[in-house]
RNA sequence: GGACAAUUAGCUCAGUUGGUUAGAGCGCUGCAUUCACAUUGCAGAGGUCACAGGUUCGAGUCCUGUAUUGUCCACCA
């Protein structure tokens, strides 16, 4: 047997057994499926949840299960969102340990945008940019760019232990991930649902491309509100270099004070001459704000397009995609929309026509939340998805609960969202994207009508025949190739099986921030390509991983913490024990070094517990089945099984941080604080293995890398730990010995709190209890007392039922005052338990259990007080 | 404007369907230690569970309202 290391340095192992696993094919399903016959070896209490006797109850046998990764960006690096994956490893591990056929699908995120932002810079280190390249050459690019690249965050991925299996490893831009999206497109449009049209959109003059709202952040900025003669009224605006493009003046319809001009039109001086606008009446105009009326300018404005839908007005584009003034603002054409704003402020003062400027004028606008730049509210030609249809079933997956979100209060922001969706935009104008597979036929008067869906050129002329035909140059949005990503990953597996057996997938667990972006759009996809299966069964929503003061990380904060620098110097199983235990699905966590810390030193007690039981083996030992012999010996097997059924129903149940909790108790307190301390008096071999494989089992899920570590030291387990089994779950009552060594731990707690506070050194014990006798070198040695002797009567400092410590009267007249506040809490307590079986309606309404356990507290507190109430009585003689 | 969280010990957070003396880690105080682990052990101090009502035999947990903090959505001429 090698000996073990002093301390666990995770460094020493990590690496070496993250190959171990993938070389063995454990992550892969096709090499963990034979696990679920055939018996675990070695003394170990493994049961699969197909075994016959005592096995996690499953319906009928195994059940596949299966996640498939959210992709992280191939470019990026990683960061505390994706070390929450640590979520996915601990399922996956569970269910693999159990027997289930597992499959957890990584993939990586060409992440478009983002990623033509990152590539743009590279470029411009070498002075060029992307119009130095044609589309093509670009895509290709970055492409080669970004699959160069993303064997980084591959590497980290699988330092922090995550058992996916990278021989099926997707990327977003792999062909027939992109054929599949194709294929899914071209249904949309056969049944309808895609339309292209032109409507007022988002744009981003930077990328030069529409985006969703949802890719807008709104900035609460202060700009000038210009209040501008229109003829007979004055009008408030932030942009009054858009006035070009004004075909209407609106005002409230019940505005007493514009009745009169409604539906007329008035005449007005303006910087291009004068010109005429027809006033119209709408309720979205606040008759509150400024002067009550408002110059509609539909192509510039959300709301003002909305409001020419309404009025039927004309649409005046003033701004062009690339951010500067159309021909239509005349001697201002050309000016960016910055230098226009200026120079129209100046030559309408200049003309007396700007009656005043209120300089303090607060208002939100929206930025590009990839590149930063204020977004310009134009007409564009894009592709447009209805979601009219697609939603319906989307939101009756959730409602019929054939989805699970956990946790469930985000059910209601999930329908709410779907309810108010509108027509989603997927049609993008940047290059590192996947091209809509359009070809249009370019009428005589180069208008794009009609078109086909197809990569194909030759396809398109031999459907229509002849011509000159143009390939559509707009890209496919992102959240929208991505939310087909359960089953364009699972489908193109290059296992023909995986689809059938692994979709429905079994969760999605992702930051509740992309719900709306990916997760919503993932169920209306799937749904759409599946009708009667759901992607996935359930979503679990992670929340934000905050920093040590609960504070959002930011880089302009400074408090960005960066999870690789824990694991270099505390491990990867502490940093994973630190997301999982103290943190709940939904909300936000702290992650602080000093946390991190203290599971590194959790790891290292549990090497240690390890390397303590390791060393008192006799050589050539193998394990039995272990005999329950001493008190202890049937108090852990109690505290082990409670335990393994606890951490199997928490995990079941996503309550992952007390699954953790529970084990980290079990092993430091009672199984490394106690039964080990007891157990150096008579060493129980055979039970002591059995403790250490059962909690190295129940903590491999969380805490992978540690507990295989010291499985590799156990010589008579040739299987790695994580293709083990789960632990047995199976209750047990607590049996006689078990609460022996309970009284015989009160004792103990009682006796160290006494001699500490007293300062006694070895005192001598006096109990009426003869089994306590019998463990008199273990109370001896883990309370550091005497003698302990028999004394049916008792006598002396009153420490715990049956037990007291041998003490003069001066001893005793020490601890007097804690006599007596004890003796009045209890007394107090008693007062309470006896109002509450008082109490009929109690008694009656109560859960027998709960009432009878009321009786058995009423009756123990008696006694206790009769106790506490002798030896006052002795002392006052 | 709407919605959703959170508010529990000095700090960071747990606390499954209500079950009655509220927990952990860190920090703090004291003590211990050749005998697995100082990345240790033992003991201790520290909380009217934000506030006000209500439901209930019983509320940290459920309901209503208030306050504070945070997040999301919508809107802002």
């Amino acid at each position: 047997m090698k000996e073990l290391s002093k301390a666990y340095i995770p460094a020493d192992h990590e690496a070496k057994i993250y190959a171990q696993w993938e070389k063995s094919g454990a992550f892969k399903p096709d090499g963990n499926l034979h696990l679920r016959t055939g018996d675990a070896t070695g003394g170990g209490p493994a049961a699969r949840s197909d075994s016959e006797d005592g096995g996690v109850p499953t319906a009928a046998g195994p059940v596949p299960f299966s996640i498939v990764m959210p992709p992280p960006n191939a470019n990026g690096n990683l960061h505390t969102g994706h070390a929450m994956f640590t979520v996915e490893d601990i399922l996956v591990r569970y269910h693999r340990m159990k027997g289930d056929p597992t499959l957890w699908l990584p993939g990586t995120d060409h992440a478009g945008i983002e990623t033509q932002v990152v590539f743009e810079r590279e470029l411009a280190k070498e002075g060029k940019s992307r119009f130095d390249y044609s589309p093509a050459e670009f895509y290709q690019l970055a492409l080669e760019y970004t699959k160069g690249n993303q064997h980084n965050i591959i590497a980290q991925l699988k330092s922090l232990g995550f058992s996916a299996d990278w021989s099926r490893l997707k990327f977003t831009l792999d062909e027939d991930v992109i054929e599949t999206v194709y294929d899914t497109f071209k249904r949309l449009h056969d049944d309808g649902q895609i339309y292209r049209g032109n409507r007022i959109v988002n744009w981003c003059p930077h990328c030069n491309s529409s985006f969703a709202d949802i890719e807008i952040k709104y900035r609460e900025q202060l700009d000038p509100l210009y209040f501008i003669k229109y003829g007979p009224f004055v009008l408030a605006t932030v942009r009054p270099e858009t006035k070009f493009g004004d075909t209407a003046i609106a005002v409230h319809p019940d505005d007493e004070r514009y009745q009169r001009f409604l539906g007329t039109e008035i005449e007005a001086d303006g910087l291009l001459g004068t010109f005429k606008l027809s006033v119209i009446g709408d309720t979205y105009v606040n008759p509150d704000f400024g002067t009550g009326v408002v110059k509609v300018t539909p192509a510039h404005d959300p709301n003002d397009w909305e409001m020419g839908l309404r009025h039927n007005l004309e649409v005046k584009s003033v701004i062009g995609t690339d951010g500067k003034l159309t021909s239509i603002a005349g001697k201002y054409a050309g000016m960016s929309v910055a230098d226009a704003r200026d120079a129209v402020v100046a030559d309408l003062e200049a003309a007396g026509l700007m009656d005043h400027m209120d300089m303090n004028y607060s208002h939100s606008v929206g930025y590009h939340d990839r590149c930063g730049t204020q977004i310009e509210p134009l007409v564009t030609e894009q592709w447009w998805l209805k979601v009219a249809e697609l939603k319906k079933p989307a939101i009756k997956a959730v409602k019929d609960g054939d989805i699970k979100i956990v946790p469930a209060r985000f059910e209601k922001v999930y329908t709410d969202w779907l309810e108010n969706l509108r027509d989603w935009n997927i049609s993008r104008q940047n290059w590192f994207g996947i091209k809509i597979p359009v070809f249009y036929r370019l009428g005589d008067d180069e208008s794009k009508q009609p078109y086909l869906i197809t990569t194909s050129e030759a396809e398109a002329k031999k459907y229509y025949g002849e011509g000159n035909y143009e390939a559509e140059t707009d890209t496919f949005d992102t959240w929208f190739s991505s939310s087909q990503w359960p089953f364009a990953t699972l489908m193109n597996t290059g296992h023909p099986s995986d689809f059938e057996h692994f979709y429905p997938t079994s969760v999605m667990e992702t930051g509740r921030d992309i719900l709306f972006q990916w997760v919503t759009r993932m169920v209306m996809l799937g749904l759409y390509r599946f009708p009667d299966k759901v992607p996935f069964q359930t979503i679990y929503l992670h929340g934000l991983v905050n920093d040590a003061h609960g504070k959002k990380m930011s880089k302009s904060k400074g408090n960005v913490i960066n999870p690789l620098d824990f694991t270099a110097k505390y491990g990867s199983d502490a940093l994973r024990l630190a997301l999982t235990i103290g943190i709940t699905p939904g909300n936000d966590g702290a992650l602080s070094e000093a946390k991190v810390e203290g599971y590194r030193n959790f790891c290292n007690k549990l090497w240690n517990v390890a390397r303590f039981i390791l060393g008192q083996l006799p050589d050539g030992y193998s394990p039995a089945e272990p005999e329950l012999i001493s008190p202890a010996d049937h108090w852990i097997k109690f505290q082990l099984d409670e335990a393994t059924s606890f951490v199997t129903e928490a995990i079941e149940s996503y309550r992952f941080s007390e699954a953790g909790q529970v084990a980290y108790v079990l092993l430091w307190s009672d199984f490394a604080d106690w039964y080990i301390e007891a157990s150096k008096i008579s060493p129980n071999h055979d039970l002591l293995i059995y403790g250490l494989e059962t909690i190295l089992r129940l903590l491999h899920p969380i805490a992978p890398f540690v507990t295989e570590a010291i499985w590799s030291h156990l010589p008579w387990q040739d299987e790695q730990l994580i293709v083990s089994g789960w632990p047995n779950v199976s209750r047990t009552t607590k049996a006689g010995g078990a609460s022996q060594f309970d009284r015989l731990i009160e004792a103990v707690n009682a006796i160290r709190s006494i001699s500490a506070e007293e300062q006694l050194a070895k005192p001598a014990i006096i109990t009426d209890n003869s089994e306590l006798v019998k463990s008199s070198e273990l109370i001896q040695r883990l309370a550091r007392t005497g003698e302990i002797s028999l004394n049916e009567q008792g006598s002396g400092l009153y420490v715990s039922p049956g037990v007291w410590i041998e003490a003069d009267t001066e001893l005793i007249n020490a601890r007097k005052h804690h006599l007596e506040t004890q003796r009045a809490e209890k007394q107090k307590f008693l007062a309470n338990l006896d109002g509450r079986l008082a109490n009929s309606k109690y008694v009656e309404s109560a859960p027998e259990a709960v009432v009878q356990e009321t009786r058995d507290t009423r009756d123990e507190t008696l006694m206790l007080l009769s106790k506490l109430d002798e030896q006052l009585k002795a002392l006052q003689q």
